[in-house]
RNA sequence: GCCGAAGUGGUGGAAUUGGUAGACACGCCAGGCUUAGAACCUGGUGGCGCGAGUCGUGGAGGUUCGAGUCCUCUCUUCGGCACCA
């Protein structure tokens, strides 16, 4: 055996040999429990990063373990490889997309076997390949039958830079997620998912997603975003026009002293134009639309608005009421019309104060009469209804029912619940996506491509044009088809879907990859689905996860796949962060080009500057904190990387990434590397302990005993997602063996085989390399992949004596070694006679003396 | 503003259910091995104190025989939502 471990052959020995021999390949087998272990697949945009490294790493372990575990693990991996990353490169680089795609593909996936991953890659699943989004084009015209896949003109969040149509969740703080640069709104027309029909199934479920961490499905809560409230209605002085508003207030409704229409409602320049102020308004609609809509702006900016010259009529009490334009008003919530209630909304509130509008409280707390006077900010709290005719001296939340039951009969109200969620718009205007199946006809309309005829290729001869937007519009042999229904001239639709449309099916298409008769075999979806086991980053704990959910939602209403919820068990890994460099020249630098001095401060390797050493942030290439994954293969190997990857924090926790603590699992490989090249040939031939632990004494049994112990903590651990403290066991473990080495001559062998075999085995999940080649060399012929995880002996795990801690007064006195389950009376008394603790007690008789079972004595004075 | 999570040694982090705070690792210190270094092995390592001790889990209270853990208030950091009527 080679005294030093070498990572280089030992890896690629391991990882042809499992390729050769299919080590990884799963099929249905129902004798089995199964289990799916699903990580988010990657967009190939070239190369991994640790962020990958992190999420595969969990999830190889948890998909090994679980196969010692017995159970019939599939494990896949595949490509979420539509998207415009590829459009950009293609054009920067005189390219293709799918060539830039195909070619990172193939990079990306050496990679990932390079660090041992055990996918089962007959399972590899690419979206781009028109075998895969044929099936999503068939479901898009089942959606559009059913009428969940529809048309609109909508005004669309539109990025100037990257000429396309964002979603909603794709603009952050007015900002597009990819360039940063400002969104702008533009109509166009559109296809839409209706997301919305299932919002009310997607909240109730949020409760009942036990294995999710609660913070996701909160996340998803809040962007579903249901309120209740109501519909009610105001009628127009002079003009034959209702406002329909929403709100969810109704119990405020007798202190509404005005109106406020979002500037883009439809009424607005009607009712201006009736009243004769149009110009005011029209010059009040072009300040807003150039206003800002960041997060920022939004906060600062003063609440605007200009008055219509129209009133409504406040439908509980009559009143004449102003119709205002407001800036805070939005169109796209509710129906565009507040019914401002000064008092009572701190919004309305400011806005009354700058037009000096009326204030009227119709709510006030108990015992005590609010008046507009007392008020310098709106009352927001519970309370009693005043000024409110027949309602006065409710309690206001009382009050909200039956004020809209009364105004339900003369029908001007109706009990509503709105979302905040919208339905997916998913076309864009983008090449690089799934085509959207589907003919425009001057005479039959829209009309869905036959299904026999799909997939509808994306014309591969195409490339990116110039200012970066889709060739499809222009190319000729692509739009220009013939109608399905009557055969005359039309036009194909060129949008392609948002690749989020992908990711929302693809975990479903790895059950049965190569199944052409539909999108995947109910059969093989049955028995894999749901997923037990998702991991990946917290980044999608909205979009993706939400739409996964309502896709499968989708494919169950159409008999598709028997499950209803898509992922069971969701675990969200953290960012991996190290921290920032900078040089006072060259401002942000490589963690390679910076070195250590001899005073153990940083320096430039360009320009010998001081560095400062910045915060930990998420490794990213613009601050050039980042690590890359293959140099940390080439110097320490896959297993290291990994194993370092699983100690260094716990999985949901942020990953700080130091070099020293790579060193250190590195490190930790050598020593057990060296333990066994030390043990071998004492151990070799020799068959694992399986005798009566009765028999053992001194250190083997210790040994044999903190194995067992070790096998259960470290299984236990890894149940619960603790990988550092499994690994700690472990170590421990191994301390303890090294430690008792002097003593050989009473070390059984048989006993240090079993821990060796058990070290290994419990090891084999992270470090699969490593282990293999440790389980060959002390004379298995076997291979890894097949092992169960090992047997504890119960007996062994009960202790010869267990420490009871003495405490007076709750402060640790004194330590008691004593047999397990020791008579308490017994205990206690040992507890008193206890030299330390007779100097403590003083001669005092305890008040009271509490004992806990083979843990502490607690003596009150 | 609202909602959520987290604050533990010099550092990353341990501590099922309230029961020895600091496992394991990094770093540091000492010793061993070595011609020397690297590597490795052994031991030490929360603060204060020579010591018996004493103080210690962001801060202030509380419950309890006993609190990192439970309750109240508060500070800080991070994340999400946000003119949502």
């Amino acid at each position: 055996m080679e005294e030093i471990y070498n990572a280089e052959t030992v890896e690629e020995k391991w990882q042809k040999y499992w390729e050769e021999k299919d080590c990884f390949k799963v099929c249905e087998d129902k004798s089995k429990k199964k289990f799916y272990l699903l990580e988010m697949f990657p967009y190939p945009s070239g190369k991994l990063h640790m962020g990958h490294v992190r999420n595969y790493t969990i999830g190889d372990l948890t998909a090994r373990y679980k196969k010692m575990k017995g159970f019939n693990v599939i494990h896949p991996m595949g490509w979420d490889a539509f998207g415009m990353p590829a459009e950009n490169a293609a054009r920067d680089n005189n390219t293709h997309p799918a060539k830039w795609t195909y070619a990172n593909i193939d990079n990306m996936k050496k990679q990932l076997k390079r660090l041992g991953f055990s996918y089962d890659w007959s399972r590899e699943v690419t979206t781009c390949t028109p075998e895969y989004y044929r099936w999503e084009q068939w479901l898009f015209i089942q959606m559009y039958k059913k009428g969940m896949a529809y048309r609109k003109m909508a005004s669309v969040n539109w990025c100037e830079k990257c000429q396309t149509v964002l979603a909603n969740e794709q603009v952050e703080d007015g900002q597009c997620w990819r360039c940063s640069s400002e969104v702008q709104q533009k109509k166009l027309n559109q296809w839409f998912f209706k997301i919305t029909d299932y919002a009310e199934d997607l909240l109730n479920y949020c409760d009942k997603l036990t294995g999710w961490p609660e913070k996701v499905t909160t996340m998803q809560k809040n962007w579903i975003g249901k309120s209740e409230g109501a519909y009610i209605d105001f009628d127009v002085e002079g003009l034959d026009e209702k406002i329909k508003v929403f709100t969810t207030r109704p119990d405020t409704l007798y202190g509404c002293t005005f109106m406020c229409l979002a500037p883009e409602h439809p009424f607005v320049e009607k009712f201006a134009s009736a009243s004769g102020k149009l110009d005011e308004v029209k010059k009040f609609q072009e300040k807003v639309s150039r206003q800002e809509r960041t997060a920022k702006a939004i906060e600062t900016a003063e609440k605007e608005g200009v008055f219509t010259g129209v009133y409504c009529i406040n439908p509980a009490n009559k009143r004449k009421v102003p119709v205002y334009a407001a800036n805070f008003a939005l169109m796209e919530y509710g129906t565009g019309a507040v019914m401002s209630v000064p008092a009572h909304d701190q919004r309305d509130f400011d806005f009354a104060k700058k037009y000096s509008l009326e204030i009227i409280p119709v709510i006030t707390p108990k015992n005590e009469d609010l008046t507009a006077e007392d008020l310098d900010k709106a009352y927001s709290l519970p309370g009693i209804l005043k000024n409110s005719d027949e309602f006065n001296g409710k309690e206001n939340e009382a009050a909200k029912k039956l004020i809209v039951e009364k105004l339900a009969l003369e029908n001007r109200a109706e009990i509503a619940v709105t979302y905040r969620l919208r339905d997916w718009g998913i076309s864009r205007q983008r090449y690089w996506g799934t085509p959207i199946p589907m003919i425009h006809c001057e005479k039959c309309g829209i009309v869905p491509v036959n299904e026999e005829e799909l997939p509808v290729k994306l014309p591969e001869e195409a490339n990116i044009l110039e200012n970066g937007s889709s060739p499809l519009p222009v190319l000729e042999s692509f739009y220009k088809v013939k109608c399905p229904k009557c055969g005359m001239d039309a036009k194909r639709d060129t949008d392609t879907m948002d690749t989020f449309v992908e990711s929302s099916w693809y975990f479903l298409r790895y059950c049965s990859p190569g199944f052409d008769k539909g999108m995947f075999s109910k059969e093989a979806a049955d028995y894999w689905m749901p997923v037990d086991q998702y991991i990946g980053g917290v980044e999608h704990a909205v979009m993706h996860l939400l739409y996964s959910r309502y896709f499968t939602r989708v494919l169950n209403d159409l008999g598709l796949v028997s499950v209803r919820e898509p992922f069971e068990n969701l675990l969200t890994q953290g960012m991996v962060c190290k921290e920032i460099m900078r040089c006072p020249v060259h401002g942000y630098i490589y963690p390679e080009e910076a070195k250590k001095t001899d005073k153990g401060n940083m320096e430039c390797m360009i320009c010998g500057s001081a560095i400062e050493v910045g915060r930990k942030e998420k490794m990213s290439k613009s601050k050039k904190n980042v690590v890359d994954p293959n140099s940390l293969i080439n110097n320490y190997g896959a297993d290291t990387t990994r194993l370092f990857s699983l100690f260094a924090a716990p999985p949901e926790r942020d990953l700080e990434w130091t070099e020293e603590g790579v060193e250190g699992a590195n490190r930790f490989l050598n020593r057990v590397w060296r333990l066994v090249s030390g043990l071998i040939e004492e151990i070799k031939g020799s068959s694992p302990f399986r005798g009566d632990f009765d028999k053992l004494s001194g250190a083997s049994r210790d040994i044999y005993r903190k194995t067992s112990e070790t096998i259960e903590k470290a299984g236990h651990d890894i149940d619960r997602f603790h990988f550092n403290t499994a690994i700690a066991v472990v170590m421990e473990l191994v301390n303890l063996i090294y430690s008792s080495l002097d003593k050989k001559d009473d070390l059984n062998r048989e006993v240090l085989m079993h821990s060796i075999e058990s070290i290994i085995l419990i090891l084999s999940p992270m470090v699969p390399h490593f282990c293999q080649e440790l389980w060959s060399l002390t004379g298995h012929d076997s291979i890894l992949t097949e092992e169960l995880w090992p047997e504890i002996d119960k007996k062994a795990l009960v202790p010869d004596e267990v420490l009871v801690v003495v405490q007076i007064n709750g402060k640790l006195r004194a330590k008691l070694n004593i047999i397990p389950d020791a008579d308490e009376d017994e205990v206690k008394k040992l507890a008193l006679e206890n030299e330390a603790v007779i100097k403590y007690t003083d001669g005092k008789t305890p008040k009271k003396v509490i004992y806990i079972k083979n843990k502490l004595v607690n003596i009150v004075l």
